[in-house]
DNA sequence: ACTGGCACTCGGAAAGTGGGAGTGCTAAGA
DNA sequence: TCTTAGCACTCCCACTTTCCGAGTGCCAGT
């Protein structure tokens, strides 16, 4: 990591702090006026000179000022940040959400809501996997004679319910006692261990099965295998915020990205990664490794439910972003999602 | 509406298929050429005057070809346009996406995605409003001693769960007999009149309602009452797509469409509109009579369960758009949802 | 070590230029 | 009377030229 004098080191604030909000090259003049630091204009020019070694700002041509690299907002985040106690109003902003009741699903869907409304950047959430979630309870309803709603109850209280159309029909109570048997057998597992289970078991087809737990794995292998399940468990909201930047008004970048923004892929990965970690990361300009981002930088926080981490909200924006504002407030979104569903929702 | 001669019709039709496949002003001599005509450009020119006049086409300046104005767009699709039956390749790949076994919700939310791709433009469905669906039955099954999971199916099959946490704890045969109370008491009506309903029930406070029956309708109300309730029921898809458009990349326009797409509010409006009659209905710019969609076209098409119209999908669009393709493919994608929600998802 | 001064560079706006595409009009031909 | 060839005209667009100003780097003086 380099080290710069105390100087240098405020004078690089004072920069990207400038470049951040204006958006436009910072000359040294510029930058005396607005910093009112007490050294004069030439002074200026030869740290900037000193950083430009560095490579921590660069001149996008001889007789422009100085914009920050893609290193130099590193270095920025890393060390000059001091990370701001988030503004009240964000964070009242941010706990009027909760005050809602909600599903805890609804809830973290809403958070990329929240968070690109909240930053006019756009908002990504990574629910948790559905698969990795533990299986809690399943329930045949009966809705007519060749219609069957299946419910799945997983123990973080998400809810995910198919209606399937079985071989024969079942009366009310076949389909409540197939419940219970189910229920019995396959208590505790993973979702992803039961699908598995029930694969595993109509392979066998082995006949000593109880006639009324083959029905109800049968009947239960639908939802597990629909699509349903592997959908790609993130969100994004605020998009179009993205349009009022003018340093991604490049069209093709611009559909790069919302190319990204659909297939997901890439930012599911990115999330994966944020997962391992406590805590906010940041990826900057190419530090996230995806052509589509290159111009942007991804703010991300995981979120816990009982001190295991099982999901991230972030936020994607251009690189000249407030960090320090919006470091703050992806931070205080994923502590408080968090505690909203550790302990339960309250009504 | 204008008559035209049978060679104004086909000059027009000529120019406007041109300018739909290339996106630049149309010419006299490039028409001649590439419709391969059998007058000269002179002769073209004088006609072009006419259609000027009557306010079909115009030119952006003086030394430039002409384009179709939303009213020649207009008098296209209406008179001029044999309406294409469906490349084969469309409909199969259309119809693939039936073949997946699916909610009719879910089938009905990826008909978004499905004419966004099909089309290269943004899809857009209108699903049915919840508070209208029949209301089939309701269930309760207890999660833990706090939290029960209630279970709303509609009649069309939508089904809408919510956590809830009812002020004291209930056995689950409790819940079994409170479920089959309510069900019994509001069999047959709407979402919405059973909401009413409840609101009501709460209010009277009556003493003479059986106890089980209000416990019923206190958890159920917290259901009905819930914002999943009145959730607007629009999903777009592709919105990306519509980045490729030249004629779109005025950020500002652009800017205002993808807002448009969050909001959702207009848009909404539009598809309630096009919900009242039967078979493709064209808004061209400035028709549909919202500012954000004014160099876009919207195609719809309602669809229908049992003879029913319950939603919309489209397609939106640059005003030059392949009018006969997209009216074909939404038009065959809201008669297979139609078929697909009617008799039933067979598996 | 800092600063004022100064020559230099370069991008971008403004103004000028030429070419080409396309038009409207007119007059001649079918 | 309709069509067409010819022609003058218009106007955009792409290209160059010019000019200005912001900003730099360097040097010499404090």
């Amino acid at each position: 990591m380099v080290s710069l004098t105390p100087r240098a080191e405020r004078l690089l604030k004072a920069l990207i702090g400038q470049y951040i909000s204006e958006g436009q090259p910072v000359g040294s003049r510029t930058l005396v006026k607005q910093a009112g630091l007490e050294f004069s204009p030439a002074t200026v020019r030869n740290i900037m000179s000193d950083l430009e070694e560095l490579g921590l700002i660069r001149s996008p041509h001889t007789s422009a000022g100085r914009v920050p690299t893609e290193r130099g907002y590193r270095f920025f985040v890393n060390t000059l940040l001091a990370v701001k106690s988030p503004k009240t109003l964000d964070v009242a902003s941010i706990e009027d959400r909760f005050l809602a009741d909600q599903d805890p699903q609804q809830l973290i869907e809403s958070m990329s809501g929240l968070l690109s409304q909240v930053t006019k950047l756009a908002g990504i959430v990574r629910v948790p996997r559905r698969a990795d979630a533990g299986f809690l309870q399943l329930d045949f309803l009966a809705l007519s004679p060749t219609r069957v709603l299946v419910i799945l109850v997983t123990q973080d209280g998400q809810v995910l319910n198919r209606v399937i159309h079985p071989k024969r029909s079942y009366s009310a109570s076949e389909l409540q006692q197939a419940a219970n048997v189910f229920n019995g057998a396959y208590a505790g597992l993973s979702l992803d261990d039961v699908r598995r289970s029930l694969v595993e078991a109509l392979r066998r087809d082995s006949e000593d099965m109880q006639q009324i737990l083959r029905s109800a794995v049968e009947m239960a292998h639908q939802v597990f295998a629909g699509e349903a399940m592997s959908e790609a468990p993130l969100f994004v909201s605020g998009e179009s915020n993205l349009l009022a930047f003018p340093e991604l008004s490049n069209t093709e970048k611009l559909r790069r990205l919302f190319e990204a923004f659909t297939v997901k892929q890439d930012l599911l990965h990115l999330l994966d990664q944020s997962m391992v970690s406590q805590g906010v990361q940041i990826f900057i300009g190419a530090e996230s490794g995806y052509e589509a981002l290159e111009s942007c930088s991804v703010v991300t926080a995981p979120y816990e439910v009982d001190g295991q981490i099982v999901g991230t909200v972030g936020v994607v924006g251009p690189t000249r972003m407030s960090y320090d504002r919006v470091i703050s407030v992806v931070d205080v979104t994923a502590r408080l999602l968090s505690g909203a569903l550790s302990h339960g929702v309250p009504s």
